[in-house]
DNA sequence: GTAGATTACCTCAGTGCTAAGACAAAAGGC
DNA sequence: GCCTTTTGTCTTAGCACTGAGGTAATCTAC
């Protein structure tokens, strides 16, 4: 039984046939898969009035482990957003109360971004639900197959990223 | 050598052990590489005058053969995004002379949209570049790394999306 | 044939992003 | 100490998308 990426590739065999397309095989899947992924995570999220942006923020926050404290400038590099991205993220969280901005004193240019008592509740409480929904995203796969997929991923992370991706 | 998600992993396991975090090597590696996949081929994109949005419509029609017409609908499914989003982009190419909006005789609700000559050109232009870019983005992966990597994307996509998906 | 449900496409307000750039503070070269 | 370059954050215009909803044509069941 073919699936959508199958009749693409038939297709594109059948009108440009001069063309080796087998590599869509793999890049069509991946951005299609990431789409019903991100769309998977949202559902969860939403059921905990957060969206995949604010998220991101809080869970970066939260792992980053006492005092849950990081700039801007980390938060960015971490989530793959421009600047501009972040500040309205921050902004968003800090009207709602669940991130702090302050001064930062090491650098007058900077600020520190902290969790509040209410941000650190909130991702806590939403973390658990977020876990169960990936395990329930792989649950087709096998132990080994799973991991065969993180290996494979990394190496194309590593080689398109450059090092530190 | 650790990876971004590496860390990420290593962070959540001193912060929350008591949550497993396992699917993450393959979930957060597997949107991080979307995004940088995503920017890979918009510079492919961007070399000929498109963007993302614009060559998959073109392709799409490209690639369902003679006489290059589909509806939009059918435009919608395979995109993956919402009627509205469709209408934009039908907007953007037929202002551009690369589709043409004609009446569907067969559905007095309906619209066919078709690829023009010069809609048909730029895409035949863009092609090879593009599955050049493609191949590229996997030159990290053997054969059958690829091979592999394919069917469980495929899997998952399955798993996820429904029978057809 | 006709009423109600469905389908196809479009419209529009709202959202979150990027890209370009402003501004202030910090770092580096001399 | 200065001057230039770099860095950290914010601002803003523009863009593509979603979600809700409108309109018109088609289908279904009676």
């Amino acid at each position: 039984m073919a699936d959508h990426v199958d009749r693409v590739l038939e297709q594109w065999h059948a009108e440009r046939p001069d063309l080796d397309v087998s590599p869509m095989a793999v890049i069509g899947r991946l951005s299609r898969l990431s789409a019903l992924v991100d769309a998977e995570l949202r559902r969860t999220f939403a059921r905990h009035d957060l969206d995949r942006a604010s998220f991101d923020v809080l869970a970066t926050l939260r792992r980053s482990g006492p005092p849950y404290r990081l700039t801007p400038t980390e938060l960015m590099r971490s989530a793959m957003v421009t600047s501009g991205a972040i500040t309205q993220r921050l902004d968003k969280l800090e009207a709602r109360g669940l991130v702090e901005r302050t001064p930062n004193e090491a650098d007058g240019r900077g600020v520190r971004v902290a969790l509040t008592d209410a941000g650190g509740e909130l991702i806590d409480r939403t973390l658990p639900d977020h876990v169960e929904t990936e395990h329930r995203i792989l649950a087709a796969l096998g132990a080994d197959e799973r991991e065969e997929l993180a290996v494979t991923l990394r190496t194309l992370l590593e080689s398109l990223g450059g090092p530190g991706s």
